[in-house]
DNA sequence: GCTGTTCATTACGCTTCCGTTTCATTCAAG
DNA sequence: CTTGAATGAAACGGAAGCGTAATGAACAGC
């Protein structure tokens, strides 16, 4: 079954969790992080550094940076990879589910709310 | 007509939208421009700064440094309040409008495909 | 007219992120 | 072994964002 949105609605969708990401106090991800941490919790492992540079078009030190600042907040861990010590992969954490999890009833929520006459 | 979207479906379509927006070559905007941005374009004017500070829940400088950041890239305008001179009135742009048109067609499309069977 | 209030902006010090360049470690080929 | 390639991280200077606090301009009340 297919979605369809109007123009409208979809901005309002996106207006709506945004807001809400603006609002609340956690400290907001970027465009990159969230795009890395989606990533990583929706496409199959295994994920590295230079899988996900290539993946969204930037070089590898944003995504290092980028792993140091969920790091931080523990939303992904880094783990050596053993079969290849080279390698770092990235791996999901319990944060981060809970916090893709909060993301999603945004996103669901406004949904919802878009679909109802304005 | 409600949306109804599984919290599978609906990270998988912030996932493609966040990707998309730092695939292009468009400075990504962060959280709160985009959340000032479409609030212009979606709610009623007139439009200050100190609205948009409040329905944010964030400081006035805040406001003023993405208007200046949105405004370089011409997707906002300011112009003062005739009325009450001390106020600043945010306008829209032909240069914004073409830019949500694009965002709303990336959602618009993404949620099209994350509508089909994986 | 003054005074005090309300706007928005600027200034300041700090933190974070950027891209480029270098580095350290690990693997692979000979 | 030794050499070369590949991976991720660190170093660097520069740009942009933050919150707090000060500044400038415009209004309102007396």
């Amino acid at each position: 079954m297919a979605m369809h949105l109007t123009e409208e609605k979809a901005l309002r969708l996106w207006r709506d969790v945004s807001l809400a990401m603006v609002r609340d106090d956690d400290p907001d991800l970027s465009a990159r992080q969230m795009a890395i941490l989606l990533s990583v919790y929706l496409d199959p492992p295994p994920h590295t550094v230079r899988g996900l540079a290539a993946k969204l078009g930037v070089t590898k030190p944003v995504i290092t940076r980028a792993l140091n600042a969920m790091g931080r907040h523990k939303l992904l861990a880094r783990r050596r990879d053993p079969d290849d010590r080279r390698n770092v992969l990235i791996q999901r954490t319990l944060e981060g589910a809970l916090y893709l999890d909060r993301l999603a009833n945004m996103i669901r929520q406004a949904a919802e709310n878009e679909g109802k006459a304005p």
